[in-house]
Formats: C-alpha cells, sequence, structure tokens
DNA sequence: GTTCCGCATGAATCGATAG
DNA sequence: ACTATCGATTCATGCGGAA
C-alpha cells in the first residue's frame, strides 16, 4: 500500500490489499442514499457492510471512523436507513461513541410544503475501543467576548490575592488565566467558531475534515478516505502534514483529486 | 375534557379519558432516559408506547406531534433507545416527518476524555399523515446581514424559483416587501435568529414550543402536552391565543404550572 | 437611564470508590 | 462483575445590583 496516494477502484476491494492496523482515522462522507448515484435506501446498509468490516480491520485500535451521512427524505419522511446502518456497525463491534452535528450555515435554497430548508448533517464518530486518541488542545477555539471583562475582574483578584507571584511570572494562578484565551468546543460544529478559513461553499468543505484530524491524529499519522471524491480529505490531510490514502471508483474523480493535490499550495484550491 | 387546565395524572391514563380526533399539535420534552428520574434506556420505549397510541387516538387527522428528546450516553457510547422510539412510533403508523435540530447555545459545561459538551438536541416532528396543518408564514424570520451579502451571490435559477405566494389578499407591493425583509427559516433552531424573546434559560425554553406552535397551529387550536412539567407549553399556548390541555404526574409540578398560568401576564415568570 | 460587573446555574459525563 | 454514589470538570447566559 503506497501512502499519499489516490487508488481508483470500489474500496471494497481496494481496502482488501491494506495492511490491518494502519490507519489513525478513517473520515468519510459517502455517496448518501438515493443520491447522485448512490445506493438505495433499502439496500443501503448491506452495501456498507463489507467495508465497514474493512474498516475495521485496517483501523488502528486507539484510531478513529468518522463517517459524515445524513437521512433523505422519502415520500414525505425522513428515512431511517442512517439508524439502520449505526445499527450494524454497533452490531460488528463499532462504538458510536458520539454525533457531532455540523450546521450548514449556507444551506441549499429551496421551500417544500411539508418541511424546510435541511441545515444541519451528522458526522459520527465510531471507534474500536472505549480509550482511544483525541488531541482535544488542537481544535481549542477563542473565548467569546462575554469574558474579557470576567477575564479582567479575575486577572485583579489575582493580584489582589498574592501580589508577588504576578511578578514572578510563574504563579500557578497566573497561568492558568493564560490559556483562558482559548476553550474547548462542543459537538456543533459551524465554520464561523471553528475555523478562521473563508473556504466554505463546497458539500464536503475543508475545514470540516481537517478539524476532526486535528481533533483525532497527529502529524505523520496516516489517514484513510475511501470515498475521496474530489479530494477534500487528501488535501486537509496534507495541509495537516498528515498521510493520506484515498480511494475513489470515478476515473475522473481520481483524476481532478490528483490534480488538485500536485497544485495545492497550503489551502489554495481547497474545496 | 376541559380546555386550559392542567390535570393532575399519570399521562398513559389520563389521555384514555380524552376525545379522539381533538388536539391540532401535541408538544412534549418527556422525561429523558435515565435522566431525572426517567426510566431507563432497556425500558423506554415499552414505556413510551402505551401513551404514544393514546397520543395518536388524540391528535387530530391533520394534527402534528413534536417531541423533544436526547440520546444519553452509556458507558461511554450514545445510546441508540431514541432510534428504537422512532422506530415504534413508525411501526404504529406516524410518520417521521422530519427532525429539528435545537442548537443550545448554553450547554452544560464539562469537560471528558473522549467527547465534547452536549449543545444540540432533537425535536422530531411526526405526523398521522402526509398532508398536515403547517404555517410556515407564521416563523418567518427578519433577514440577517450575513444573508444580505449573500443574496448578491444567488443565481438567476435561484431567484426565479421564488414562489411569491405571500400575502395573497394583500397588494403585490406587500407581499414584496414581506419577501425582501424576511426568509423562512431551517431546521436548525436558535435562539438568536427564531425569536426576539430573552428568555431562555430554562431546560425546555418558551421560545421553543411558541415557535412550533406558531408553526402547526392557529388561534384557537387546542395543544396538549402530556408531559407539561413546570408549564412552559402551556404558558406559550396562552400566550398564542391557543387552547391548551397539560397532564404532569408531579403533584408539585402542577401547582408551579398552575400557578404560572395565573400569574402570566404576556410572557412574565416564564423559564 | 445606561452600562458594567458579580453570580448562580443548567436534561452532563467520567473515573474512582464503595457496597 | 455489577450497580450506586460522589467529586471534578467547565462556560454562556440572564438577572440583579451598583456605578
Amino acid at each position: 500500500m503506497r501512502h499519499n496516494y489516490i487508488y481508483h477502484g470500489d474500496c471494497a476491494d481496494v481496502l482488501k490489499k491494506f495492511p490491518e492496523d494502519h490507519f489513525a482515522l478513517a473520515i468519510t462522507s459517502p455517496p448518501y442514499a438515493n443520491k447522485r448515484g448512490g445506493p438505495k435506501v433499502n439496500t443501503y446498509v448491506d452495501w456498507f457492510q463489507p467495508i465497514a468490516k474493512e474498516l475495521y480491520r485496517v483501523l488502528r485500535d486507539d484510531g478513529s471512523f468518522v463517517l459524515n451521512i445524513k437521512e433523505c427524505v422519502v415520500k414525505g419522511e425522513r428515512h431511517t436507513y442512517v439508524h439502520d446502518l449505526i445499527g450494524m456497525l454497533r452490531g460488528m463491534g463499532w462504538l458510536w461513541v458520539e454525533e457531532y452535528c455540523w450546521h450548514k450555515r449556507n444551506s441549499f435554497p429551496g421551500k417544500w410544503p411539508n418541511r424546510f430548508r435541511d441545515a444541519f448533517e451528522r458526522c459520527h464518530h465510531f471507534t474500536k475501543n472505549k480509550h482511544f486518541c483525541m488531541y482535544q488542545d488542537e481544535v481549542r477555539v477563542p473565548i467569546g467576548d462575554w469574558s474579557k471583562s470576567r477575564l479582567k475582574h479575575l486577572s485583579a483578584t489575582d493580584r489582589q490575592r498574592d501580589p508577588s507571584k504576578v511578578g514572578s511570572g510563574f504563579g500557578k494562578n497566573v497561568s492558568n488565566w493564560v490559556d483562558r484565551d482559548t476553550v474547548f468546543p462542543t459537538n456543533v460544529l459551524h465554520m464561523a467558531t471553528e475555523c478562521g478559513n473563508k473556504q466554505h461553499s463546497s458539500a464536503f468543505p475543508l475545514w470540516l475534515p481537517e478539524w476532526f484530524m486535528r481533533l483525532f491524529t497527529k502529524e505523520g499519522d496516516t489517514i484513510l478516505d475511501p470515498f475521496l471524491g474530489s479530494g477534500t480529505s487528501a488535501v486537509a490531510a496534507k495541509c495537516l502534514k498528515r498521510k493520506f490514502v484515498g480511494i475513489e471508483v470515478n476515473k475522473q474523480h481520481v483524476e481532478t483529486a490528483r490534480e488538485r493535490i500536485r497544485n495545492d499550495k497550503g489551502r489554495k484550491g481547497a474545496g
């Protein structure tokens, strides 16, 4: 298996040749059911099952699998194929650790008589074990404005309590407050808070895989996207100095993705 | 059955005495599994089943049922009891029309090694039929500054698709004015855009049931909350000139709710 | 009257400890 | 091995009182 390479083929086949216990993160946005030539809802789980099996095999025991997916509407109802999918994965041994909510603030315009525009998707976080790699400090966000007044007051209190330590520069209290420039995010992701990047127009925006890659991997780790599409995950991994392996069945997409990787300078061409 | 009244008792029993095909909306936030003395996750669906049966019976054929609920964590994993609940309801004949995402800006603080703070809940929208009452114009929101710039970038086809059916009966000028300054919301609810009400510190904030009541009922309709709690739904219904019927098993809560209804002048005492 | 500041407090979850 | 309880962690907001 080659690193920093995009394989052309069906991931159900290609994955079989990959070594086990290898990837720190598998992150993907598979074809949704009934969309863009994706599987039909009633066959979706069966279609995904062998792929999930291989993903489980190739993922490191302390690794994570992030699955971006969304229910579709069938006959006026949200379909439950995502619930069924989660059930299948849990039956296979995956732990459904968390469901992140990706709030799409620029959702597609439209109007229907029985629903509003759909402005969120899920990013399901699965692992093989209760303990796994998670680098929470890597995704801290700037603290809100509300804290400025409070921070002012707290530093004053700190000074009153122990003036001598402030001057020394190494007081425990002081170092605690310095850390308060940033806080941990929540499980609701929206570009405004999670990233300073202006790039946010595509179906799978660059900042989204970047966020999960920073959260679940470190530099030098290897990341897999079995449905690479136009290569967003690969670009994100390259930006973050992670190794990537992508698989894509559509030859046109493979070439687009390879081109993006070749041309990418920092963030250029992303989206 | 009395209108604008709060019944004390177990809703599974109380509902049996209510007439069928009566309520325009049932909206509730039942006790979550493993929380606040609520049922355990493994008994939750069986516990809810007979209640759901009665709700189906008493709801009008063109009515809606809005269920606010959230998964809890069990042994490091999100539990799937909400999925099972949706499956049970669908098996009973309910249509799972939509899942609204309530983005909670004041989520509970905390830090854990495997997850971040939970900042969203779901509001599941069920109906008995594909066609149901939905008054979308009642929840239009003022257009935000962000969208003004975005409007510039809308394609010609997007603009042409505008239905411009709003304000029939009024002059065309009115309809244009409405179209330009307000917009339909998405299925992601957050107090900032959906409501100007400052009251939103409680577990089930007033603006949330208000929003669904405006969306799914009109003045004079009758609304049911089988788990009324401290009476937020009843206050909301009263504010909006809808009739309400509440059921609450905890005598203390019943008295709190009755007191709130008596004292309520507009929005006072909500929360 | 406005603005500012202190404070309480939420549908939480984990890991350790105790029975 | 399994359940029950407890301490520690943590931040956005409204409210009330003060400047």
